[in-house]
RNA sequence: GGGCGCAUAGCUCAGUUGGUUCAGAGCAUCUGCCUUACAAGCAGAGGGUCGGCGGUUCGAAUCCGUCUGCGCCCACCA
């Protein structure tokens, strides 16, 4: 790119990914070197990036690049999921777009469109990623749904149905009554939502179906659901309602006539301890029914309407029978009261749907066993959380996992293999052929055509449980004589594991299920569980909101480096992530500004012969100490996964010191030549902090490298080593400190003076300041510095222990000067017997450490020694 | 209802087993500068009783108790 130019990502993004993929820089293959192994959070197959994304997968890109800077065999394997409920009605409202509904069309005809969907779709993250500059292994694709995949997964269900770990049961699901599917508990979201309580009236039957005067009232939420009650429930310990023994009521509108039975389950003081118990549409109504043998009456269809055996409101949908009932209701006298009444209400978490209740035969996987061996894992700390918070909710978790439905009533996913036969009986095979094989077995006389296979398929979360291992080994899960394959041996387990809290449930704690079952070993040492991406009012981002802006839009007008860092400036581990585009074009002025410094020290001329400047030289070895000690600071902020802290690092060096300190300190005048060694040392640094930037800012930094210095071919910053913490001076360091907060003192003085940055000024300091560090002040502060105390006007000031003063001959105001100086005298005498009092404290001198009470001393010391330097500076004024 | 966590500058957050002048950073704000790398910039400045109260200690942003205000997870009182 042109020297002279502004920086511009477009012209340098897509250029050296192309570079990257040529090259196949990114493509790992097992050998002697230690493995740094992460799979990526496969996105849905059909999904499109979004914020999340973006701070998931750039924190991921972040470690894989600097484990690969730091010597090891990085391997990212890029995915995606194929995300059964997602992806699937997804298909259908394109079908419907088309006039096609599911129900008209076949299994067959339906996945050759789900399929088609896919094709068309299914690349598009994987190719945004790369925008973002993820630097995955791309010849290790992988879907979940692809053939080797499924067939492990396949495998797996046989593998637990053999060991008797699956079993088929009817159960109260959590139906959708839009994705028409079972969905997991973990899947519905309980919102608080505002409701009504409904009390109504049910008469007492008179025996013969009539109803009598006396009436009891019960209270629900639900009355559209009164016909399907099989009785109402009382608290045997309720006195109240002890005269309702052995009685029967009459549903209202249907006069169906129910009894009245007692069970502990009813709270007294809850509504008017009376409930109805409609088996078919509540969890706990279903329990009270098989404890006292109700019958179980369906009145709500799958899609969430009033069936025939309601009676009534015949076809509605379950919410305007509500509405309708209730006028109804009323009517016929049955309505006593609504009260307003809030209550958590289940969501449906793909399509926001009420869950509804419903009985149905499904597939469960028995999760004590595996609960307990994953909680070992994390327990015995071979997996790692960050941050450790999450422990005590994994825990809970898995102390109290409940055994896991895996069966969908959907096509687009893994079919349940599992054949039924004539008779009922079923068998459990890889395949069809085998299912033959095994049914002949029971009936010699069966034929294919006798066998039916079930309709469900499984839960997506059943084929990403196997992830870390099907990645490598697709061939290994479920199958006992497989040797694992050179690949699994040495990528499993993986290193990192970076995630959303959201998910440690469904993907994280069941990934250390299937790791420990089929591995017998933890799938990753550390789980890294980054915020939830808000907007900066604290909203989730969503789509429905619209404050989610699209990351492609970002990466255009920012560029990806910019993008990235303004998502990682703001994402401290665990923290929720209030994001703002101002973060991004913070990004944008780094990217900026390093573009700047290298124009300004590839624009210098070299003099070969000129002597390196007293400045300069003190520049770089200070500037050396700096690095080597940032250096230092950011591998233990990388160690800590603390990213943000070690970009902020970063940032800093590069920005504070190397740019406003040492370059100025070592640019040569206008139109004069650098010296080479300054030179030398100067693209040296630079070196090394594009390196250490890289990991965050891929695109600029190899750029910038490459123009730094004549590169071999298909030689990449992406293999260049972390720059190493060697030894450093913190002394220097500090007195650089002191420096350049005098320099800072009296540019303050210039301005507040109004005299030009330009003009010579002479600096008297006392013989505790850092003499190496004259020459900083001289540079930077325009002034000519020495040792001594000098007679008249000026200013002066106190920068760490010594006593600065500037002459200022006929340019200050005496009275002022000494005001000021009086101001600080007061405040140092105070300070000074703030730590005398302290001293003189014996019980602080007894219990304190050494090491502190020596510190208060040097603080006394020093105090004393201000304390003078300014009575000097006073009596030099003739106060 | 149970559990976990948070509260520090206008905003987002550091503050690593209580102790260096420890009250910090970045952004934002204000002032002065278009100074031949950079106005997407440079040089400065202001700004906080560390949520309230109480306790432990020689010493508390840091430990304990309590109150207030938030957030998250789990949970089927119809």
């Amino acid at each position: 790119m042109e020297l002279n130019a502004k920086y511009d990502h477009r012209e340098v993004e897509d250029k050296w990914y192309a570079y990257w993929l040529e090259n196949k820089f990114f493509h790992s293959e097992p050998d002697s070197r230690e493995p740094y192994t992460i799979v990526i959070p496969p996105p849905n197959v059909t999904g499109i990036l979004h914020m999340g994304h973006v701070l998931n997968n750039t924190l991921n890109d972040v470690l894989i690049r600097k484990a690969r800077m730091d010597g090891r065999n990085a391997c990212w394997v890029p995915g995606t999921d194929h995300a059964s409920i997602a992806t699937e009605s997804k298909v259908v409202a394109k079908l419907k777009g088309m006039g096609i509904s599911k129900d008209d069309i076949t299994r067959e005809e339906f996945l050759k469109y789900a399929w088609e969907w896919k094709e068309e779709h299914g690349g598009i993250i994987l190719q945004q990623l790369r925008k973002l500059g993820c630097s995955c292994d791309w010849d290790r694709t992988r879907f979940t749904m692809e053939p080797a995949l499924s067939a492990a997964v396949i495998r797996t269900f046989v593998h637990f149905y053999r060991k008797g770990w699956i079993y088929k049961g009817v159960r109260m699901v959590n139906w959708d009554p839009v994705a028409l599917t079972a969905v997991s508990d973990d899947e519905v979201i309980h919102k608080d939502t505002q409701s009504h309580f409904y009390h109504l009236k049910y008469f007492i039957s008179d025996g013969a179906g009539n109803p009598t005067d006396q009436y009891l009232v019960i209270a629900t939420t639900r009355p559209e659901t009164i016909m399907a009650d099989a009785a109402i429930c009382v608290n045997p310990a309720d006195e109240r309602h002890h005269w309702l023994r052995g009685k029967k009521v009459l549903i209202p509108l249907i006069n169906r006539e129910i009894p009245v039975i007692e069970d502990d389950y009813v709270e007294m003081d809850f509504g008017t301890g009376c409930l109805k118990v409609t088996p078919a549409h509540d969890v706990h109504d279903y329990e009270i029914g098989l404890r006292h043998n109700l019958p179980v009456l369906e009145i709500i269809d799958d899609r969430g309407r009033l069936n025939e055996k309601a009676q009534i409101l015949v076809g509605e949908d379950r919410f305007v029978a509500r509405k309708k009932i209730v006028g109804m209701l009323e009517e016929a006298g049955n309505l006593l009261k609504i009260e307003d009444y809030t209550s958590p209400v289940g969501y449906s978490e793909r399509t926001d749907a009420v869950i509804e209740p419903k009985l149905s035969a499904q597939w469960f996987l028995k999760m004590d066993l595996l609960a307990k061996t994953a909680l070992e894992t994390v327990e015995s700390g071979r997996t790692r959380f960050i941050p450790e918070r999450y422990y005590n909710t994994y825990r809970h978790w898995m102390e109290n996992a409940r055994d896991w439905c895996i069966s969908r009533q959907l096509w687009w996913g893994q079919r349940i293999p599992a054949w039924y036969l004539p008779d009922g009986q079923v068998v459990v095979e890889p395949d069809a052929e085998a299912a033959l094989k095994a049914a002949q077995k029971i009936n010699p006389a069966l034929t294919a055509a006798d066998l039916r296979q079930d309709e469900d398929v499984l839960d997506t979360w059943f084929s990403s449980w196997l992830w870390p291992i099907s990645v490598f080994d697709p061939e290994f899960p479920g199958n006992p004589d497989h040797e694992p394959n050179a690949d699994l041996k040495y990528y499993y387990p993986t290193s990192d594991l970076v995630t959303a809290p959201d998910i440690i449930f469904f993907w994280v704690a069941r990934m250390i299920m299937a790791g420990e079952e089929f591995m017998g070993r933890e799938p990753f040492s550390n789980v890294y569980f980054t915020g939830i991406v808000r907007d900066k009012l604290g909203r989730k981002m969503s789509k429905t909101l619209g404050n989610s802006p699209d990351p492609l839009d970002l990466i255009a007008k920012y560029g990806a480096d910019a993008v990235r860092i303004g998502m990682l400036l703001c994402a401290s581990a665990g923290n929720d992530i209030f994001y703002d585009e101002s973060q991004v074009e913070q990004g944008r002025n780094f990217c900026a500004k390093i573009w700047n410094s290298f124009r300004l020290v590839r624009g210098w001329t070299v003099d070969d012969a000129a002597p390196q400047g007293e400045a300069a030289a003190l520049a770089v070895r200070w500037f050396s100490d700096k690095l080597s000690q940032t250096v230092a600071t950011v591998e233990d902020h990388y160690s800590k996964f603390r990213i943000s802290d070690a970009l902020m690092t970063v940032y800093r060096l590069f920005w504070d010191d190397y740019c406003s300190w040492y370059l100025e300190l070592v640019k040569p005048a206008y139109g004069t030549p650098v010296d080479r060694r300054t030179y030398e040392a100067t693209l040296g640094f630079f070196d090394s902090l594009l390196r250490l930037i890289h990991p965050v800012m891929p695109f600029i930094t190899e750029e910038l490298w490459q123009a730094l210095a004549d590169r071999r071919e298909g030689e990449t910053i992406l293999f260049a080593p972390t720059p190493k913490a060697g030894e450093y001076s913190a002394q220097r360091i500090a007195d650089f400190a002191l420096a350049a907060e005098a320099a800072g003192n009296i540019r303050a003085l210039r301005q507040e003076k109004g005299i030009s940055p330009k003009e010579p000024l002479d600096l008297y300091v006392d013989a505790s300041f850092p003499q190496e560090m004259f020459p900083v002040l001289e540079k930077l502060a325009g002034v000519h510095v020495s040792v001594g105390e000098a007679a008249g006007a000026g200013a002066s000031f106190v920068v760490g222990t010594s006593k600065l003063f500037v002459a200022l001959e006929g340019r200050v105001d005496a009275a002022e000067e000494t005001a000021k100086l009086q101001a600080d005298l007061e405040y140092q005498r105070k300070f000074l017997a703030g730590v005398r009092a302290k001293l003189a404290n014996e019980k602080f001198v007894a219990h304190a450490p050494e090491a502190v009470v020596a510190v208060e001393r040097k603080k006394e010391a020093d105090a004393l020694s201000r304390i003078e330097a300014i009575e000097t500076a006073l009596k030099a004024l003739g106060a």
